[in-house]
DNA sequence: CGAGCCATTGACGACTCTCAAGAATAGTGG
DNA sequence: CCACTATTCTTGAGAGTCGTCAATGGCTCG
């Protein structure tokens, strides 16, 4: 069990060091360790795509720039993700280290060629093209019609799935990165996000403790807030049938 | 120079006939042509994701449902589009037939083994894979922080790059979809992007010719309102600087 | 030509954004 | 180790955009 007020760092001692083969992974063998301090960028939006990364710890967001500012935030990266194979001439987006970073890089030549020598992995890389539009596309039905609070909750689910494996308590997450950048992720203003945690806290659905954990309480609720599609609702949930409000 | 009033089969008469080898199509030849009427469904979200797809004619939407009825389209299809290859075990989403569909299947399996025979198609797949996890980025961006004037004008602008090689005229944009339909994928309501579009013709941005058709009368300005990214601003449009009001 | 669906327009309200101030956390230096 | 500072987060009040509800108008097709 978690207790309250742990900070990022006990988090990450939590973290269970399996170093399983992590898919494609082996084709950066070799190749040196870079690391990249808080709020690094790693890679500019709009550059040309010459290489391919690897993560090996911490934390990254990709965003992308609006002429006037604004910001959005299509991703989270950590541990094991692969970023680079879905673009085509240039970067789609910037990618900026949250905590301190460790990564590997390759160009994209010699990626394919070691893809090349290893055949077996090409499946997993179309898995891997796969899960990033499926994740897309998820998040595209959350910024089309989702609430504020509907939002939140379905980022949270998606956290503590992530979490699931890294972290000792099932029930509990870990946000590496700031309100704001939640905010600019998940289509809201920092002030909305704040209260709709507050909101979240109030009901006894999560409770946070300190500023990167938050500890689900009531998980059915969660799901139920996070009002996902029709197809994967979870089937140990069919109680609880208050009619939502419809927000569009 | 298109005429007012027409209508969509006219649009269509204007198509031109070119027969490319259309990329991936000759993986589905001899496949039997199959036809939808519109409005039927080709396959559903949730099934058994057992076949993958080439749009001969006609529009498909590409839709998914929340529990309580709300919809998200998170695309459109037309003739030479190819679905059904990013998804693992599921269909990620349903495909609606807009009006007359015509179109060929395969099954997975048999797609997979046309493909290792021509494997000179692979980085073809590849890059369509690319292609959609671009589209899917830039919808996040619209969906997340655009107002709802720069989210009309950003589709009318993909629109008409799609007319653009179908079309005649290099100013008409062909919009087989309803406006229901529009106001779910742009993330909207019906009234809004109606509203909108009043608005759009009010300034002389556009001008709408019978309930399928519309034509852009100042391409610049519909650039400019459809807020773009830092990266790919139009180099020919660097006047008319009147600073945007932040939406978010 | 008429019926039905789709699109437009209007009035009102709600959710979220904006602006602003205060609280808590984390990091810094004494 | 403690105090101090800077950043981040929370909370509040007000405003604006877009959603909802409702009615009218116009297109398509039978």
């Amino acid at each position: 069990m978690l207790a309250n007020n742990l900070n990022v760092r006990q988090l990450h001692e939590q973290i269970s060091v399996s170093q399983e083969p992590m898919g494609l992974g082996v084709l950066f063998n070799r190749a040196p360790v870079e690391r990249a301090a808080a709020g690094q960028v790693v890679f500019f939006e709009g550059d040309r795509a010459d290489h391919v990364f690897a993560v090996l710890e911490g934390n990254l967001r990709i965003c992308r720039l609006l002429h006037d500012g604004r910001r959005v935030i299509t991703g989270f990266l950590a541990k094991g993700d692969i970023v680079g194979v879905s673009f085509k001439n240039r970067y789609l987006y910037s990618a900026e280290a949250i905590d301190d970073v460790s990564f590997q890089r390759r160009t994209k030549a010699s990626f394919e060629q070691q893809l090349r020598a290893q055949p077996h992995l090409r499946p997993v890389l179309l898995s891997q093209l796969r899960d990033e539009v499926a994740a897309a596309q998820d998040q595209m039905v959350l910024l089309s019609c989702k609430s504020a609070e509907e939002r939140l909750c379905s980022f949270l689910l998606n956290r503590l799935e992530k979490s699931a494996s890294q972290v000792a308590d099932p029930a509990a997450i870990c946000l590496p990165m700031t309100r704001l950048d939640i905010a600019d992720y998940v289509g809201l203003t920092i002030e909305t996000v704040s209260r709709t945690i507050t909101k979240l806290v109030g009901m006894g659905v999560i409770s946070v403790s300190g500023r990167y954990g938050i500890v689900v309480r009531n998980k059915s609720a969660l799901v139920h807030r996070a009002g996902e599609s029709q197809a994967d609702v979870d089937e140990d949930f069919r109680f609880d049938k208050t009619p939502m409000r419809h927000h569009h």
